[in-house]
DNA sequence: TAAAAATAGATTGTATACAATTTATTTTTT
DNA sequence: AAAAAATAAATTGTATACAATCTATTTTTA
């Protein structure tokens, strides 16, 4: 096997691998402060969404988190049982559920806040980095999905 | 709520989004590949450590790959079931255990080469971006660890 | 050296992920 | 309008992830 292929299985040099590793790390690092609030990172990050704006469709859910419904489904009635947001079948068309938050879900944004807080002090970039690396995987996931 | 916090709670401005939504993308790039060799992205980067370094411990392979036994326990059977690996009790610590590549397991190596290199093809970044976005990447991890 | 602490890996329980399929409904086509 | 195609969400099945706990063994300490 020539030294060029070797190199290439290397661990190390495969972006992806990176990418997973940083990406679970930090995420690791997001439970004790979601754990307060008694929430897990995917229902965070549903919920970023929803206090940007409410009553989206599981579907636009799903492609603005890159989730698709066999994710997004227990997790939203998870979320539900939890009080923080209704699911409400459309009466245009009932294939479609709105999902909106409740007043709970509303709440818990003012609160949430120390979260990306304590996150910022945890990830350890100064903001020339942050950008660059932000406009590398845009750039990384705008490459993939012309595929 | 003032402006700044609510710039800070978008989801586009939350880098562990960024890593978490790229990184999944990427994997799932990976399957079609992968399916041709009846294993998973786990298993692969699994495999790519042992492929560096045979006679790896569990717990070894946990560190280098970030994961732990709750994860790894069941991907090893796996892999063993499939005769690319084998699990060995060690002799001197039998709390221990070593995993060694079978035949098999070695032969597969020389056939996945065209997985990274399809890959590299998929993901459109020029020699210069790549190598950023890694450091960046350790950069990140690095900090994190130190946490 | 006997008890206590530490360690490695397995097990358990909860929560993702996602492909593939199913169900119910709506839209398009003939 | 009836049949066919498309669509949204739910369901099913497999495979991670990881915290917490358990078990067996080894190392350290008193």
């Amino acid at each position: 096997m020539d030294k060029l292929t070797e190199e290439t299985l290397k661990l190390d040099n495969q972006l992806c691998f990176s990418l997973y590793a940083t990406s679970k790390e930090i995420i690791r690092r997001y439970k004790p402060l979601l754990d307060k609030f008694d929430i897990t990172y995917t229902q965070y990050i549903t919920l970023l969404v929803l206090w940007e704006q409410d009553g989206l469709k599981v579907k636009t859910l799903g492609e603005r988190l890159y989730l698709d419904s066999g994710t997004l489904t227990p997790l939203l009635t998870k979320l539900e049982s939890k009080g923080l947001i209704v699911k409400q079948k459309d009466t245009k068309d009932s294939r479609e559920t709105t999902i909106h938050l409740t007043g709970k879900g509303r709440e818990l944004k003012e609160k949430i806040i120390v979260v990306p807080s304590s996150m910022g002090a945890c990830v350890k970039l100064d903001a020339d980095d942050f950008l660059c690396l932000q406009k590398l995987l845009r750039k990384v996931r705008n490459g993939l999905t012309a595929e």
